[in-house]
DNA sequence: CTTGGAATGTCAACAAGACTGACTTACTCT
DNA sequence: AGAGTAAGTCAGTCTTGTTGACATTCCAAG
């Protein structure tokens, strides 16, 4: 399977930086995020809801309370995207949006019993595939991969990322 | 295989399987992928070109001569849609398509000198940031990224993938 | 040889989801 | 009182995905 990259037992090279190593290094990331969102996405399809109320879900759920305007940040999307998706989630019961007390302009965003239950369906099916890549590659693999993973954020989504971790324990 | 009885030296349990792993795994996936697709996408803004437009090329160039059919099932989106993007590419003169001489039904398709341009303006974007990545997480680590994503695909896709790989050696 | 089915690619129309820009409403803070 | 902020809305555009209908080409069975 010689990714090519079978590095010398004791030297380091540079061999895992030539131009193709990087083009397959792209190419397995656009595979692999493909199957990453293939199992959400075939949920989400029968629920005329698409990726974006899935990662609405997600975040919300992950930061009960959080303001639009933090989600928004976090999303990388205008507020008239996030808009368009949080009121079918409002409409449909899955997300309640409560107007802040200290700062009335502030709406804070929850799931609700049916929001979270979507959550748990759309997320167990993205996480089954995850556990049984993480078991397939391994301890050190998946240190490798978070690694990786995080030097290619942009500094701004790092720190966004990081706070998150933060903000959970 | 691998029930992960042969716990690492380190004291390393299955930690890394905890719910809040696989949760921080998938965001650190969401934000990684953005940023890597960030790059290019700058220079396609300004070009009337898109993500699509991108794949295209990089896959072309990648397989010269290769059929619509063939580049529909790597790329995993409808004929149609394809088409789109691959008829202003032709009509720009970034993509020459030659009826088959053996099936006439088929197009075989090459890049132009434009178009290999392009496909390396964008590429290098792309790469510059990996290479990036990959230089500060390390060599192990980014063998640990690759054995991470490439279980992370769907064995359609993974075989793909492979022949991909075969096909340039 | 003809004819019908399969494969390949093209055109047209539509939907999701992103974007910008302009605006309103409600609130906070100086 | 006035400036600025947070959220939401309306309208319009763009990319990129989807179906459906169709033309062309090939091949194989009758």
């Amino acid at each position: 399977m010689s990714d090519g990259s079978n590095a010398p037992p004791g030297g380091e090279t540079l061999l895992y930086l030539t131009d193709e190593q990087l083009r397959q290094g792209a190419e397995a990331m656009f595979f692999a995020y493909r199957g990453f969102t293939a199992d959400p996405d075939r949920i989400l399809a029968g629920l005329s809801y698409g990726r974006a109320h899935h990662r609405a879900l997600h975040f919300i759920n992950g930061a009960p309370g959080t303001t639009v305007n933090n989600l928004l940040n976090i999303l990388g999307v205008t507020k008239q995207s996030l808009n368009r998706v949080l009121r079918t989630l409002i409409e449909d019961g899955m997300v309640e949006s409560r107007v802040g007390k200290v700062d009335k302009r502030e709406r804070h965003l929850f799931l609700t019993e049916d929001g979270a239950t979507l959550e748990r369906q759309l997320t167990e099916a993205q996480r089954a595939r995850m556990r049984a890549a993480y078991r397939q590659a391994g301890p050190e693999a998946v240190a490798g991969f978070r690694r990786v993973l995080e030097a290619m954020m942009d500094p701004e989504m790092r720190r966004r990322y990081h706070d998150l971790r933060e903000g959970r324990g």
